[in-house]
Formats: C-alpha cells, sequence, structure tokens
DNA sequence: GTCTATATAATGATAGAC
DNA sequence: GTCTATCATTATATAGAC
C-alpha cells in the first residue's frame, strides 16, 4: 500500500524525514511502518534517516517532542473558552492540515506510553481548568468529583479521534468526513445540555446504593 | 517482558494456543506479538501454531471470530436493561475472567478493521434499541437523531476500556482498578442526568446557527 | 498431532565511499 | 550530509521425521 505525502521539497532533510515519520506511524503505527517506508515517503535513503536521528525509536521520541509541542507550545488550541470537543472537531474540521498529526496523536494516547500519558494528562489538566472557571461563571454545572469529570469529559473529546473509523462505518459512512463532524455536534450538545436520562431515578439509585455501600462497611 | 498466564492444561492444544494469542494480542498488538511467543505461552512449539491455524493471519480470524461470539452470541451482557456503560463496568469489575478478551476486543476495535467495524456497529445497534426502547418507557429523552446518540453513547462506554492505561494514570493509578471504576460511576451519571451545562445557553446558539445556515447558504 | 530443523524474506542498524 | 552495500537478527512459514 502507497501513502502519497505531499511533502514539500524545500524543508530540510531531518524536517522530510520527521513529518513522514508522523503521517506513517499516524497511519499504520509504529510496528507496522519500516525505516525503510519512512526513509521512501521522504525521498532520501533509509541510512539517512538513522544517521539523523540514531534509531527507528529515537525518530519516534523526535516525532513525540514535536507533537507535545504542537499539542502544548500553541497559545492557540485550548483556551478556556473552548471545550476539548469543540477544540477537537475544529481541528478536525482542517482536514488536510492537522490530519497527520491527530492521527499521530491518537495512536500515542492509545497507546499508553509515557509519551501518550503525559499528553492525555495535560489534556485533562486543561478540561480541569477549564471547568473550574466556567463553573464559576456559571456556565458549567459543578461536579461531585471535578478531577474525574474532567477526565470523562478529556476522553469524550478524544473518542471521535481514536474511534474514527469504526464510528464512521457505524453510521454508514467510510471515514471522519466533516459532514459527519457536523451531524455529531447536536446530539453532543444535548447529552452534554440535558443529560441522557429524562429524570434523576438512575443517579439517585446510585448515589443512594453508594452512600450505603461506602467501601463493603455499614454506616 | 514476560506474560504470564494460566493456560489450564486440560484444554485442547488449539484452544490453548487461541487463548494465549487472544491475551498476547490484546496485551501487546498484533504486530507485537510473535508466533513464538504464542507457542511458549501455550506450551506449543511456533510449529504447531501454524500447522493448526494455516499463519499468523489465520490464527487471528480464528481469535476474532471467538471474540465476535464471546460478544454477540451470549445472552447475557447487553440487554435491554443495562446500557453498555454499566455493562462495561460489570466486565470490567470481573477481571480476571473477561480482561484478555477486553483488551483483544478493545485493540480490534480500535484497529478499524473490517472485524472491528461489525463489532462496533453490533454494539450501536444494540445500544440504539436500548435507548429506544428507554425512551419509549420515559426513562431516557428523545434524541434529534437516535443513530448518532447511540454512537456517542456507545463510544462513551468503550472509552475506559480503550483509554484505560492513560486515564488511570492521568488520575494517579496505575490500572483501571476496581476503585477507579467505582469512581467513575458518579459523575458519568451526573453527567448523563443533568448534563455538563447549567442551563440551554450553548445548545440554543448552536441549533440557532446550524438552522441558519444549513450548509453555507441563506435561508 | 507434535516435534526439530531449515528455508526465505524483511527488518533495524553499520561501514565506508563520496 | 548523503549515498550504496552489507551485516546480523528476527520474523513467518515449510519440510519431513516420529
Amino acid at each position: 500500500m502507497l501513502i502519497m505525502r505531499s511533502v514539500p521539497e524545500d524543508l530540510t532533510a531531518p524536517a522530510r524525514i520527521r513529518d513522514a515519520a508522523i503521517a506513517l506511524f499516524g497511519a499504520q503505527g509504529y510496528d507496522g511502518t519500516s525505516v525503510r517506508a519512512i526513509a521512501a515517503a521522504a525521498g532520501v535513503s533509509p541510512a539517512l534517516v538513522l544517521h539523523h536521528f540514531g534509531s527507528k525509536e529515537g525518530l519516534r521520541e523526535a516525532c513525540d517532542s514535536w507533537i507535545i509541542d504542537e499539542v502544548m507550545g500553541r497559545k492557540e488550541g485550548l483556551t478556556t473558552e473552548h471545550d476539548l470537543a469543540s477544540t477537537m472537531q475544529e481541528w478536525l474540521a482542517d482536514t488536510e492540515r492537522f490530519r497527520p498529526s491527530l492521527d499521530y496523536l491518537a495512536r500515542t494516547i492509545v497507546d499508553g506510553g509515557e509519551t501518550g500519558a503525559r499528553l492525555f494528562a495535560h489534556l485533562v489538566d486543561r478540561t480541569e481548568s477549564m471547568l473550574a472557571s466556567q463553573t464559576e461563571a456559571g456556565i458549567v454545572r459543578p461536579s461531585s468529583d471535578p478531577r474525574m469529570t474532567a477526565a470523562i469529559v478529556a476522553t469524550h473529546g478524544l473518542v471521535p479521534l481514536v474511534l474514527e473509523r469504526v464510528l464512521a462505518r457505524s453510521l454508514g459512512d467510510t471515514g471522519l468526513s466533516s459532514a459527519l463532524i457536523a451531524r455529531m455536534t447536536l446530539p453532543t450538545l444535548e447529552l452534554y445540555t440535558h443529560g441522557l436520562y429524562a429524570d434523576s431515578t438512575v443517579l439517585d439509585a446510585a448515589t443512594a446504593a453508594l452512600k450505603g455501600t461506602p467501601s463493603e462497611g455499614a454506616p
């Protein structure tokens, strides 16, 4: 399978290699991508890849650093005014530009390694402070466990990215098109505005059950 | 890294190989697992693995079929009374028994291949009919797009499984312990009962915006 | 059915010329 | 900096004995 990627020729070789690696790692995974394939996509020899980055693992670390800067360093992106889900949607909308990085990001987080854990924890931190300020402003409801709520909201924002392929196919589409993203907006906001349940029966029952048995001990 | 797995000796060799493969594929991924490792875990020679399943890919397909039966075939599991999230929590609670299959399931769905797409579509189908019957019963609020809502709820149910490692670490834990799962219950139900937003400002704005510009055209 | 031994291909990495 | 040529390792898969 050939992956065509428009690598600008005016970039320096290490930059072209890094871009090609991010695109291929994101599309096929780390194990599923060979140094040879990266070299071919970047228009260089396999030896040059290892000359510049020491090893395949070294190249991965360079890609990780690049992604960390892209996600954490930018002023744009996550602000306290936009929640993660809508930011995600903006990113997904600008497909051509961000897709390779986003696919790489998704794989890194799902892989569960050190970099993925750091990135996700950072997203949760941002979400938590965003929710805190919006709660203070009366926009967001207070939570019984703000950190956990932030983690849950963060995962919800990442889900369209992580489950992109199967999600699209379950809705009769082939990829996560911008039309599909638009279609997700309203149901997501409905859920985040009114909840899923019609009343608080389930929540009340769970609350009572949890208070009745704090940790298998009687009060 | 050694993965200890208690494979009962009384199983037939193909069954032991299949179980070992599911555990290793789930833990390390398909590419990250060699036929040798599977053979060692099952206590047989590498050649026997290929003798019984033809190829590594054939073994994967056998594992896929097994998982499909486990997820789709059971009477237990998903019913119209339990939503996906709570079913997920029950499964995660019975760690020792279901973990290998669940990890394999998560990887299969994230991979986005044919099997993963089928499995996820099936989960969405089940969620959709569950939501429909519960909406009719007045338990669940009606949605403007039931299929999409079902897809969203299904992804939310899979999140603890798919993002297990990073989710746990962002909350100061190392793995998705039962304590962490318990801690997720209340915030999740709060979100599903009252929503995240304090009022319908955001939803109203989005609804107006979407109606105002159906697809970049003026009304 | 199960094994040992081996074939064959691909991979990450190195050496050394230019 | 960049290449060609090559090494050493590992992978899947096969052949054939028992």
